[in-house]
DNA sequence: TGTACATCAGTGAACGCGCGTTCACTGATGTAC
DNA sequence: TGTACATCAGTGAACGCGCGTTCACTGATGTAC
């Protein structure tokens, strides 16, 4: 995972306009639109199937094409599993960016919860494509170095927030003065090449943790680990998240 | 997922001997030979090519006979994934245990480092089985109840440490005083039902949270999420997860 | 102890299905003169 | 503006593979008299 720290907003969603302007020729236009409507097939079918079944022939099928005419869109079943996969990385990063972006700025809790939320939010609306990128990975497969970037603007997100809360100054003393293990403080060092020198170490382990506790969070919901222990009455899981997300807030100093 | 807090050593392992005595007739005792062989090179196959690919015939194939031999032991792949489900559940269970019952009683830190350790090696030792229970759920699969007392042996020797704490009365101040909001608390009433009234909300909440974290951190690892985050160098990972698991002793009042 | 019958393990063929991917080909669209 | 050629989309058949599951059948093991 990469921490590219600006610049993500160039970074275009698979289903949402292309950027190159508008296609000009007739075939370029089919192309285009085909292409999109290969690519809603299938999210149909991974949201119905799950990724495991997704598979280039029904995707023909429910277009109306012959299996080798997708052919001419997509390369391999598992080129359009990255494209699923880079585009659902983008649609969760879309919906944190804008979540977050509605609270004040200067209200580092508000945002932060915001994010949490909607990360909580998009998983349960697309479970399969949440299962995609953060469930047990394809046996086979191997994630292109192109899925880096959107798989990052989460974190990035939560990244900025922690060092806008130390920039702040107002950091609670027990994080300030809170530090971390030789042996842990050398492990934080790719993380640490994207953040700067800024932030304390104490502060990017907490901040680690939290991030790896909240997707741990929309997991254990998502995969069933949390029946019989939270309660799944109407709001109940909503309370649950919003308590945890208070918490991870005062462990990362900005509540 | 049930959490009976008594009873839990009578459960056996599949990989483990029979409960039923040994076996007279040669007809019985090749049967629970051959039944075993099965399960075994299901584990094989599980191991190498992951659940998706696990496959009956294949399994025939590794033993020689003809694949519908298999259905005399196993009466359909969703069963006999079921039993890899239990299998696994109580691998990682009975690893846990067993690290757990080798530190001293009275060392609630050592205990609980203990099963933090035993959880992530185990992971890391068997990630296909790792995987089948704690990734993405199979899409039309669903766990039948026999899976629910195995699935929750960790989480019954974290939650006695917990309760095992609240005895002790030492927990720190900010832990006693510490609560929850009334919806949490209404969400929590699942849990409460296994673990009864003397923990407080506010350590039942902790522990879930610790709870969560501890897979999401094992997960993240496993499923290649820290990837240029968390170094990956000869200890690094190690020395990460040890402070994980400093920190979240620290959160329920252990450390 | 010996025989008749019932039980069970294992075989091999088959059903019916689906998949990813390739390939030679037709016919439409685009381009250069 | 009109024609010749190149490019590309889409077809349909085929290859080769694997899977779960069923079924009629053979032959061995177990049991009851």
């Amino acid at each position: 995972m990469l921490l590219p720290l600006s610049g993500c907003a160039t970074i275009s969603s698979m289903t949402t306009q292309t950027e190159k302007s508008i296609p000009r020729t007739a075939r370029e236009r089919a192309r285009a639109e085909i292409t999109r409507e290969i690519l809603d097939a299938a999210l149909r079918q991974l949201a119905t199937d799950g990724a495991p079944a997704l598979s280039l022939r029904a995707i023909a099928r429910d277009l109306g094409m012959a299996s080798s005419a997708v052919y001419r869109y997509v390369a391999s079943r598992d080129e359009l599993l990255t494209r699923l996969i880079i585009d659902a990385y983008n649609s969760l990063g879309e919906a944190a960016e804008t979540a977050e972006a509605r609270a004040d700025r200067s209200d580092l809790l508000g945002r932060w919860s915001a994010i949490c939320i909607a990360v909580r939010s998009w998983a349960i609306a697309n479970p399969n494509r949440y299962a995609l990128i953060y469930g047990s990975p394809v046996p086979g497969y191997v994630a292109p170095p192109d899925t880096v970037a959107p798989a990052s603007r989460v974190a990035v997100l939560l990244t900025r927030i922690l060092l806008e809360a130390t920039a702040s100054g107002r950091l609670p003393a027990e994080i300030t003065s809170d530090s971390v293990s030789p042996a842990a403080s050398k492990a934080l060092a790719p993380l640490r090449k994207f953040i700067g020198p800024d932030a304390s170490d104490a502060l990017i382990q907490r901040g680690v943790m939290v991030w790896t506790g909240l997707y741990g969070a929309v997991s254990f919901e998502l995969f069933g680990q949390l029946h019989d222990v939270i309660g799944d009455g109407p709001g109940e899981r909503e309370a649950w998240i919003a308590e945890c997300i208070r918490r991870w807030a005062m462990q990362v100093g900005i509540a």
